[in-house]
RNA sequence: GGGCAGAUACCAGAGUGGCCAAAUGGGGCUGACUGUAACUCAGCUGGCGUAGCCUUCGGUGGUUCGAAUCCAUCUCUGCCCA
């Protein structure tokens, strides 16, 4: 039967060294589920495999963006499958890789059909959000899908707003769309969750920062300054380099704070998946085991 | 040596007789999250199994029905005058 192993944890945990053995191991390609390393222009500030990497394993979804360029889960997961009908024809086993873990749902459980977005009706939407706040959006929210005005967040307006942008684009309350059933895939899924020590974790996060000081993120950070309100640049390091240039911070606070927001981020992502009772979990350097745990799932 | 200011929870910092286990921010922790998701948002953060109770606001001793808040004194810190 056809397999699709996902190799996933937090950020800095190890998912990179350890795919380019998998993908060996399982003479498989890699498909990245990163949505920063996605952006070309972000190599160095997101760890993104090196091209001597990739030199090795091919690999997919990295640096095929432009930081200008719409993407989202809906889109990764119609990519991804579609690519896997493909390299099933060759593959028993393929390897998918990464710590966005929307991407990874959008793939293993798939995403509600939902137009995109007008760019006008997001725009407006957008702006009455800025000059009324958040109100009049849930007061609209509130007339066109009562049902999922009781459910929100309402605090949280990005989901609000978004909510009305589907309520407005499709004429439907944006809860009739909502199916909340994950979509049959007609491969297997087999999910590795790499896990350290907390400790463990934030030494190798903190260096890591400064290795990507040291490979020239400054520059590269510098070199898409003028594209900091895209939302591609709402990126951990990113952000805080953003601070140095516009000169709120000094570089050695918005390095401390990248190394503090990337902890931060990668918590997030363990948070995510802890209640994803489906993941096998591994310390990364328990190699062989995670071998056999793939061996055991695929024969 | 003299004068002044100050010492509050992990940090910063409000509070200046009861409404104070103590504002607020940061940090930390926990969690939510189906489309811009490395986003956005929420809860908790002295102790004990809520309620309630217990121990706190530099130390000690007072005043008071009641003190983080007033008085005395000690220790430490900062600034100023010598």
């Amino acid at each position: 039967m056809k397999t699709l192993v996902v190799l996933l944890g937090p950020t800095g945990v190890g998912k990179t060294e350890l795919s380019l053995e998998l993908a060996e191991f399982l003479d498989s390609p890699v498909i990245s589920a990163d949505s920063r390393q996605m952006y070309k222009e972000l190599a160095i500030g997101t760890a993104a495999p090196t091209p001597e990497e990739q030199a090795k394993i091919k690999h997919y979804f990295i640096g095929t963006l432009q930081l200008t360029d719409y993407y989202s889960a809906s889109r990764f997961e119609e990519d991804v499958i579609s690519l896997l009908a493909d390299l099933y024809q060759t593959h028993e086993t393929i390897l998918m890789s990464g710590g966005s873990m929307m991407y990874i749902d959008a793939v293993c459980k798939g995403i509600d059909e939902i137009p995109t977005i007008d760019e006008t009706l997001r725009a407006d939407l957008k702006d009455l959000y800025q000059k009324e706040g958040i109100d009049p959006i849930r007061q609209r929210l509130k007339l066109l899908d009562p049902v999922f005005y009781k459910q929100v967040d309402l605090k949280n307006h990005k989901r609000v707003i978004h909510a009305l942008e589907i309520c407005l684009m499709t004429g439907k309350p944006y809860s009739s769309l909502r199916t909340d059933k994950a979509k049959q895939r007609p491969f297997r899924i087999l999910k590795i969750g790499l896990q350290r020590e907390r400790e463990e974790l934030y030494e190798r996060i903190n260096h890591r920062v400064d290795t990507m000081m040291q490979r020239g993120f400054l520059e590269e950070a510098r070199s898409v300054y003028h594209l900091r309100h895209l939302n591609s640049l709402n990126t951990v390091g990113y952000k805080e380099l953003f601070k140095y240039f516009s000169g709120e911070w000094s570089l050695d606070f918005a390095v401390e704070k990248i190394k503090q927001n990337t902890r931060i981020y990668s918590r997030k992502q363990m948070t995510w998946f802890k209640r994803d009772k489906e993941i096998h979990r591994f310390h990364p350097d328990r190699l062989e085991e995670i071998k056999d745990q793939i061996l055991r799932n695929t024969v």
